[in-house]
DNA sequence: TAAGGTTACGGCGATCGTAACGATC
DNA sequence: GATCGTTACGATCGCCGTAACCTTA
């Protein structure tokens, strides 16, 4: 046993169980490859596969179970060299942060910005996805820290901090009838609605603050972002219901801000990390510095 | 890095960083060890290990942090050719138990006849140590499943099952006065006490129970089995305290054995194992035979 | 001087790459 | 015939062992 065979089976999971492309990955010719999967199994004296004549479709039980070792081991190779990276230049290194566009537009700039300055020679990448997809994205390596709007399952390898509670705000064009008087519901759900897409900055919450009234919601446009909705707010195709912190007074100034606060449940921004991850400390710093500014936004 | 640089961070450990004595360990010749080393640390570019002139003397705090991840990456590692062997034939293997004399005289025979009778190809070894060392030899790997009578800290990485609970009795000779008539502490002290060695066998309990009430134990003879108690109670050399069921009704005819429930607290005997240690099919078995056996004797 | 560690060098074996072949869709 | 995997064989590179050397108790 040794450790690229270990690093083989992790890298057989993510290409579906495709010798061909797992060579590629590895920068090793396919045969290698073939041979090296033939030597483990060899070696533990039963197959980890189960093979439709020569082609991998499945894990066996055996499989199955090793593979949760083999995850271990991973795990913690990379943690040994990030560890010691890390230990050779905490200044340096690269932020992977999952997101959604909302959070990396309205949330993430003054954070980053901050973080910047502290640390220069860290590279910062965003990996924009959907929502449901932030978590997937630490578990395939993709992302060391994700920035999560909607509910998170409590999986036992993950670690959740709260970052701040938001809620929802409704916006129309000056002159909209929605402009002033009190808002309920019921009056809402008489305009078509231009809101977030299923899945998306709270949606869900919205959609249970109708439910639970037994008003239908007439959802004219779903958006992933909130640039989006704001644009066909302003062709006045509608009532638009956004994040209140996407709203910028300066350059929103043709558009009414209305508090929804008492209709609709707030929401919870969350970071998520995995737990037996080694974090860079400009990591926790960068960790550390949402904190502060979502801190500042309930100001 | 590869596993056996991995394997020889631990073994380094268990030598108290002695390259030599390793790499005998390891069957290799010193001077590969050596170059395996500096090739890991020069491959992380910062030291694990502190140096006077050539000798380790010391671990750096990098050093420490990685052998964290060493640790997982060895017990993953083990775990795969484990569970590995265990399917080829979960039926046969060696089941390594840390135990004292007590237990391994009294308490487990019942359950390994009737373990032996259903797993004739497993091999037991009994691991005999002193009961603060059970613990040590599960983390030493030195045994699988440790069988413990005095009080164990309940360390995160450790299964902790209470296997069933005891108390201690009085062996006398017969005619000895402490054969008749009520037992108090007081009357109990007033006699030379043989008992076990502090930390066996719940002496500690024993300890307490006499200074909660004032008295002073005056311990003649101290041994870490019963056997060697109940020899020298037969000389006469003072009255014994034992765990009840060392007390055999046909070999133990000339003591008199004395219930002392009332007097002295009892005390739990718990089987102990690393909770991310794989444990073989047949030692899970053994297990259970235990939990089984331990119900029998309540009654 | 014994014990512990490093450095130099030669040899062997593990593992890779090339290439030809087999199977399955 | 395109994709995917296996087998054979030569080449290479990593790692070990021998041995000489260095340092410190």
């Amino acid at each position: 046993m040794n450790l690229s065979q270990i690093e083989l089976l992790r890298v057989l999971q993510e290409t579906n169980l495709n010798l061909s492309k797992a060579a590629e990955k590895m920068h090793i010719v396919q045969s290698a490859v073939s041979r090296q999967l033939q030597l483990f199994e060899a070696e533990l004296g039963s197959p980890l596969f189960e093979r439709q004549g020569k082609k991998l479709v499945g894990m066996t039980a055996l499989g199955l179970r090793i593979m949760e070792e083999v995850t271990a081991i991973n795990r913690a190779k990379n943690n040994i060299q990030n560890i010691a990276a890390d230990f050779l230049d905490s200044n340096q290194g690269i932020l992977h942060i999952a997101t959604t566009h909302t959070q990396a537009k309205y949330f993430l700039p003054t954070p980053i910005q901050r973080f910047r300055e502290k640390y220069p020679g860290v590279k910062i990448y965003m990996v924009q996805s959907s929502p449901d997809q932030l978590i997937d994205q630490l578990h395939a390596r993709k992302a060391d820290i994700a920035i999560c709007t909607e509910k998170v399952d409590q999986e036992s390898d993950l670690v959740l901090k709260t970052c701040y509670e938001w809620h929802h705000a409704l916006v129309v064009p000056t002159l909209h009838p929605l402009s002033e008087g009190e808002i309920t519901l019921a009056r809402l759900a008489s305009y078509p609605v231009l809101t977030y897409s299923f899945g998306f900055t709270g949606r869900s919450t919205i959609e249970s603050a109708f439910k639970d009234t037994g008003l239908s919601l007439d959802i004219t446009l779903a958006a992933a972002d909130t640039d989006i909705i704001k644009t066909y707010v302003r062709l006045g195709m509608g009532v638009g219901l956004i994040t209140a912190m996407a709203y910028d007074p300066l350059t929103d100034q043709d558009l009414v801000l209305r508090d929804l606060s008492h209709l609709i449940p707030s929401s919870k921004t969350k970071i998520a990390y995995l737990k037996h991850n080694y974090l860079p400390l400009y990591s926790q710093h960068f960790i550390a510095e949402l904190l502060l500014a979502a801190k500042e936004i309930k100001c």
